[in-house]
DNA sequence: CGGCAGTTTGAGCACGATCAAGCACAGTGG
DNA sequence: CCACTGTGCTTGATCGTGCTCAAACTGCCG
């Protein structure tokens, strides 16, 4: 399916993109494919041949993994704006997550060897694309260390706090925005201790709940409160 | 420093520079320098400003990170042969772990802003480096699901199967190359936790215990224990 | 209404952390 | 040569976090 015009101007502002002229961008453009994705439905799977990577539109993306046993955890939800799976094409050509529309989403589908071609053109897309990777790698780093040095709480702290936006009348709220058992995947915990720590925050007095989001009732207290 | 003939024939080898031919290949090497470490030395710290990257020649280069606590998380043990913090190259400027010589090691070191001017020159040297981060990208990722959804048990028996190597009576021989402390940190326990699980295994049957190596009794068997 | 998925709550347990002590070994200095 | 010190590893006892198993509760949709 080819682009919307709304799409199409959304993409434009995506980090790979930026610095682009006019023609060429229209190139990049030419060559990508819209997407659609109910609720729950499998975009790909670990260890499928890479086809393509991604850049959502509208929606959420849940990247993650099954156990031998079963278990799943999250690595990854993936909101409107960000890429995925664009690291996975320079290398054996398999998947390593399974990816799966977590709300109804729209997605941006660019495919693999002719984005590696139109890369090749130019070293300073390569960069772009490095400096991206470089974050992402970043970040697994921090997850890394913050799931061993720290506990569950404390997990759940940095969760809030980095998904925290103020609403209109200026508190810091959390948008829930998967199931509770999802973020408790995220966050490295089952859902009965997502649940339970969540409680024992508000009875601290830090966090209000209602229903599918939080108000976080003094955001620097709970800076605080990470570090003891 | 320049660079000794056997680490230019060696540097020749990794996987950044294969396929280039002679005279691009001296072009690195003559802007590359050598480095020597005693143990313990530091090399860089977290949050410095990024100058180079660094390749090890011979020695064990420990990447860790230090948490506001003062615990420490070893994030990786490089050893001969490999790169390391070429990825941060593209990032914001600045080291995103601490890098100390585990044992006395030297490095060739190739400066950052002339590495990218080289790169820019032609995509394929980038897309090798795409596909080194790639990689290193999917071993982080199974870090991390290897910390959330195993055991220290686990995690251990996995390390010890992927630094396995058979000897010369053809028995798998696991080199504890760092301290011990180092490696509990490296698989996510505590020293003491380490020690308990080690003897465990070896109450267990499976492996031996020779001062600072180990031997692996039946490499099958502990494969299969892997998922029960 | 019943069935189902998501969430909450409770009770018990296991893994691994913490605190603390002991041991082996190497290096240092009297 | 022997105490002294420091470091790395081990062992023991205790404690806490978070998992397991189980049950009840909620909202939702057929």
């Amino acid at each position: 399916m080819t682009l919307s015009v709304t799409d199409i101007q959304a993409l434009r502002r995506a980090y790979l993109f930026s610095g682009l002229d006019e023609a060429e961008f229209k190139a990049v453009a030419a060559r990508a494919t819209s997407v659609g994705l109910e609720a729950g439905q499998n975009l790909f799977f670990q260890d499928q041949p890479v086809t393509a990577f991604y850049w959502v539109a509208e929606g959420l993306i849940r990247l993650y993994r099954t156990s031998p046993q079963g278990d799943e955890k999250v690595i990854d939800l993936v909101g409107p704006g960000r890429f995925f799976a664009e690291a996975v094409l320079f290398m054996g050509g398999r998947y390593p997550v399974n990816a799966l529309a977590q709300t109804p989403s729209r997605l941006i589908a660019l495919d693999g060897p002719s984005f590696k071609a139109w890369l090749a053109e130019d070293a300073n897309r390569c960069f772009r694309l490095l400096a991206g990777m470089s974050a992402r790698m970043h970040k697994l780093v921090n997850e890394i260390d913050s799931l061993t040095l720290m506990k569950g709480t404390d997990r759940l702290l940095q969760y809030l706090l980095d998904h925290s936006d103020p609403d209109e009348q200026g508190r810091m709220v959390v948008d829930l925005e998967a199931p509770k058992q999802v973020i408790a995947s995220r966050i490295g915990v089952k859902p009965e201790t997502f649940s339970r720590l969540l409680h024992k925050l508000r009875d601290m007095g830090f966090v209000e709940i209602l229903d599918n989001h939080l108000v976080i009732k003094d955001p620097e207290q709970l800076r605080q409160a990470r570090i003891d």
